[in-house]
RNA sequence: GGGCGUGUGGCUGAGCAGCAAAGGCAUCAGACUGUAAAUCUGACGGGUUCUACCCUUCGCAGGUGCAAGUCCUGCCGCGCCCA
């Protein structure tokens, strides 16, 4: 992998850049649509690639429990596996770490919740109740079908390998929003013994990517953004829960932004409302995965410039045209809103489909603006 | 004409003496940010001083009960069977 910086912007952190690999070139600032389980829920690959994806992650907890990497592997990678031509990243168990433990236990997600301030419920010595984390690594059961599986950072970064993504990420700890200091503080330091450990255990030609933490902790998220940037890591992800307050991601990035080397690609995990997306890339993030497109399509949500817009409503029966009437996508300018309505109603699977493809064909091109207006000096 | 059965909220469908009345569907609202997610939560007769109270409801009209959607009588509608 290779990053090059093609222009730093003037009035704010923001930059253009292209990241070289070896399944093809991706223009950042980039959305990375979410294949967990290497597909993008609902869109085969090629119909993917018409929606302006350049690169998706996908999920190691996941296939490493279902199909096994070793399928993958047999298969010639997760590229050939899912005939998927262009870039590629896996994440690597952290998430699951905090989605499978004290996210489901707390019902949370990793954005703290209203008036969810004062309740750090989460002390150092806590553990959640169905996985375990220790020093080494994490023991989790499969939600498939309740087996003891353990992840540290060797493991991941093996399976990992063996699925063969161009860039991976080591394997860290996503913590809790209800966590306190002593809690995020123990934390980090296994992120960042892992994050050494999956460094040494990385054989492949893969880029790899560290894992920033440090919660909403101004001194542990500058104290690991210095770290993970000595070590010798090909770029950045910039992980964690977040506040949901409006600047909170921002107030995040600035304490970790300014203590990674410029020259070396930033990775935001899990973040993308549409509304965060131009914050976060003028605070100088040039990739950043979120599963919001897609996952919403599946509830029946369109977003468009009129807003998100709910086709499980009534009123989008009486509705005869596109979800958006300036976007030109293949969906926008073959079907209506009655019609995507009324597959949504009858249980008809391609309204997702139709759904998953337009919000990722919108979310790609007000990126690729964003692009334009670093480009143009607007941003 | 006779016999048996049935009539419940927008629909469907439980309840067969203590109910504003289960489920489901539909509708409306809310949630979802490195995906155990084609999911989950809430409202759903009306009103108010809304973790409580009041009013109106189970085909229609009477009756028996402290109490009736629930029992009795008649009527009306629908269904099946016999003439």
């Amino acid at each position: 992998m290779n990053f090059k910086i093609l222009k730093k912007s003037k009035i704010s952190n923001a930059r253009l850049g292209f990241l070289e690999t070896e399944h093809g070139v991706v223009e950042t600032p980039c959305l990375v649509p979410v294949a967990t389980q290497a597909v993008v829920k609902t869109l085969e690959s090629k119909e993917v690639e018409e929606t302006k994806s350049q690169i998706l992650i996908s999920n190691t907890f996941w296939l490493h429990l279902r199909p096994g990497e070793k399928i993958v592997e047999k298969a010639g990678g997760i590229h050939k596996f899912m005939n998927w031509k262009r870039a590629l990243m896996t994440d690597s168990a952290g998430f699951q770490v905090f989605s499978l433990g004290f996210g489901k236990d707390f019902g949370v997600t990793k954005f703290l919740g209203k008036g969810m301030e004062n309740k750090k419920s989460i002390g150092a010595a806590s553990q959640p109740k169905s996985v375990k984390i220790t020093y080494d690594g994490v023991y989790f059961r499969s939600p498939i079908n309740g087996d003891e599986l353990f992840l540290g950072p060797k493991e991941s970064i093996k399976i990992q390998e063996k699925l063969g993504a161009d860039i991976i990420f080591a394997f860290d700890e996503c913590t809790p929003p209800l966590a306190d200091y002593n809690y995020i503080k123990k934390s980090l330091d296994k992120t960042h013994r892992w994050a050494k450990l999956c460094l040494k255990a990385k054989k492949s030609k893969q880029a790899i990517f560290g894992i920033v933490q440090g919660s909403e902790f101004k001194d542990l998220r500058e104290e690991s953004a210095k770290f993970i940037n000595s070590l010798n890591f090909d770029g950045f992800g910039i992980g964690g829960d977040l506040w949901r307050e409006k600047g909170g991601t921002n107030k995040i990035l600035n304490w970790v932004i300014p203590n990674l080397n410029e020259k070396k690609p930033r990775h935001m995990l899990g973040v993308g409302y549409l509304e965060n997306i131009e914050d976060i890339i003028k605070s100088g993030i040039d990739l950043f995965d979120c599963t919001v497109p897609t996952h919403y399509a599946r509830r029946g949500i369109a977003f468009t410039s009129e807003g998100k817009l709910n086709l499980k409503q009534q009123k989008f029966f009486k509705k005869r045209e596109p979800l958006d009437k300036d976007c030109i996508c293949n969906v926008c300018l073959n079907y209506k809103k009655d019609y995507i309505s009324h597959l949504l109603k009858a249980g008809e699977i391609t309204a997702l489909k139709l759904l998953t493809f337009h919000n990722l064909y919108y979310f790609n091109t007000f990126v690729e603006k964003i692009r334009a207006d670093i480009k143009n000096n607007k941003i």
